[in-house]
DNA sequence: GACGGCTGCCTAACGCCGTTAGGTTCCCAC
DNA sequence: GTGGGAACCTAACGGCGTTAGGCAGCCGTC
């Protein structure tokens, strides 16, 4: 007997990788630090690691796969969900956690905007708020909706936030035409952006808490309530 | 006396030009609507002219200003504003109108999101959107919210729905571990995002009225009522 | 009616990009 | 030792955004 393992492609490598999966994200994430998302190719991922660009390939398959990767590393940082609490603290924490992840690296929040598919580890976030939803009561409509919601909230705010300043500030002069445009910008300008988001997020739970007592006073159509709520699954596979 | 009108360097046109800046635009929206926002280049709108693309530098500066022309091209035509009815009315439609604009239009939700510059077309927009809501008794900053929660709403809600579905429906297989992923999914791929939709505006609708009902009664900071209602200012120069 | 100056296009080119084809090295299994 | 595969390499292709510089045609001025 040789090797009692399997022996499957994966394991018979034959010599350790010097690019790893890692690897790649962290380098990735690197050049997205350093320079922005516009200026991130593969040749520059690759200088990071020492390697020409060709070699990504052999890891990666494109680079909207390599941008799929440095998302879903992103929301593995991001993910902070409160296991005990109602529904209510759950997303309001996930919320702010979100927010302020975003906020702390750089480009995060064009990247997740411009991404289409879900990695595992964003699926991971959204299951345990699905559960979170269901045992507050909501049904399967109600909690996506909730969920996605929150999320799109979350990325489009900090995406106007993010909106270069400037602009904003010399148009803030030549639209006097429009009276209330100009205390938008100043409100947009002012330095109160997060306590504008805190407002928002508290708007949207508002709703859904009004939706949710209608629910349960007027079954129509759903089950307000579940009776076996599915809870938090084991960790994805942490990359 | 040769010319009475002033001299400026616009309309001392030596030629009429064959390119004008609705053309661009048109061409630009032409290529889009073919060949997708991955595939809009500068080559291609300039090949819809009839023209190189090195001649397109002289009447834009960037592709970027470019893109930001479409962009704005968009919202004037998703224009559609109740100039009569409530708050609420005034912000249900024109979301609706919106999300429909958004639908009709190849990656239109897609270019709106990679905006970083509001182009006059979205400022009248947002100031008579500013102006209903200040009628209905709001204050600047949560004016200021409702206004571009709902556009980022919208907005992230169709990029939402355009997510590639057989990609989805590929992952619906093996999430068994995630239970309610699942649900997520099946509402996602179900053919009732229209009615989500809805859902959702409702939602933050809710969410504003109480915060109005709640301000009119307890006026902290901001006055709750606003003694002079700015109203629709006059349109834009339409291009 | 000659003429500078401007508008509005052109050709040519630069440097970067994503991606592919095919080659080379090196280690493990047999 | 040798076959095979993993993991890199070089070279190149076509396309991209953008700039530099040139040239035709029309303007107002003399």
């Amino acid at each position: 007997m040789v090797s009692a393992d399997d022996n499957t492609a994966a394991n018979t490598a034959a010599r350790p990788p010097a690019i790893t999966r890692e690897a790649l994200v962290a380098a990735g994430m690197a050049v997205l630090r350093r320079e922005g998302l516009d200026a991130l190719s593969m040749r520059k991922v690759a200088a990071e690691l020492g390697v020409r660009a060709a070699s990504l390939y052999y890891h990666v398959q494109d680079k909207e796969q390599l941008l799929d990767l440095l998302a879903d590393s992103v929301v593995w940082d991001a993910r902070k969900l409160a296991t005990t609490g109602d529904w209510e603290r759950c997303l309001r924490e996930a919320a702010h956690a979100y927010y302020r992840h975003l906020h702390a690296n750089r480009d995060a929040a064009r990247l997740m905007a411009g991404r289409r598919t879900a990695g595992p580890n964003l699926l991971y976030v959204l299951d345990v708020m699905m559960g979170r939803l269901h045992a507050g009561g909501f049904s399967d409509a109600d909690a996506a909706w909730a969920t996605l919601t929150m999320a799109t909230y979350v990325q489009g705010f900090v995406l106007q936030e993010q909106t270069p300043k400037p602009a904003l500030k010399e148009k803030r002069a030549d639209v006097g035409q429009y009276p209330n445009i100009a205390a938008l910008i100043d409100v947009l300008v002012g330095d109160n952006s997060q306590e504008l988001f805190a407002f928002g997020v508290e708007r949207i739970i508002d709703g859904l808490r009004i939706r949710r007592t209608a629910e349960s006073e007027n079954p129509s159509g759903n089950p307000p309530e579940r009776p076996t709520c599915a809870d938090t699954a084991p960790p994805p596979a942490q990359r």
